[in-house]
DNA sequence: GCTCTGACGATTT
DNA sequence: GAAATCGCCAGAG
C-alpha cells in the first residue's frame, strides 16, 4: 500500500538538511504532487512532532525548515515568531522578512 | 459523498 | 512593491 499524502510529506520534510529550507511547492513537487503545496501546509499544520517542543528522539519534524515560495517565513500554528527564530540559529539568513535564496533547495 | 477549511501559489490590480 | 483575488489539493466534519 502507498504511504499517504501526509506520510510522504512527513519523510521529505525529514530530509532536509539543517541550514537549508525548502518551499511548500518543492515539497509538494518532490511527493509528486506539484500543485498541492496548499495540502502540504495542512499536513504540517496537523504534525503532531513539533520540532521546537521535542527533546530528543528522531520523531521531530523540521516543520521550520519549509518556507513559502515567496522566500517568505509563512506560518507556524500562530507561532512564526519561533519559526523564524529556529532558522536563524541554523544559519540562515533572513533579509528584510525575506529568507535567504542560496540556501532554499530547488528540486 | 458533499462542504468547509487552510502553515500555499501565481496572477492581477 | 504590496494587497487582493482566484485556483489548487488533501484532510476533517
Amino acid at each position: 500500500m502507498p504511504l499517504s499524502f501526509k506520510q510522504r510529506v512527513f519523510l521529505c520534510v525529514a530530509k532536509i538538511p539543517k541550514g537549508k529550507v525548502m518551499t511548500y511547492k518543492g515539497v509538494a513537487r518532490a511527493i509528486g504532487h506539484p500543485s498541492a503545496a496548499r495540502a502540504v501546509g495542512n499536513v504540517l499544520n496537523n504534525n503532531p512532532h513539533p520540532f521546537y517542543g521535542s527533546a530528543k528522539k528522531g520523531k521531530r519534524l523540521p516543520c521550520h525548515r519549509v518556507i513559502r515560495s515567496d522566500l517568505k517565513v509563512g506560518g507556524y500554528s500562530g507561532q512564526a515568531r519561533i519559526k523564524e527564530q529556529l532558522l536563524k540559529e541554523e544559519g540562515v539568513n533572513v533579509i528584510n522578512h525575506h529568507l535567504d535564496c542560496s540556501i532554499y533547495i530547488r528540486s
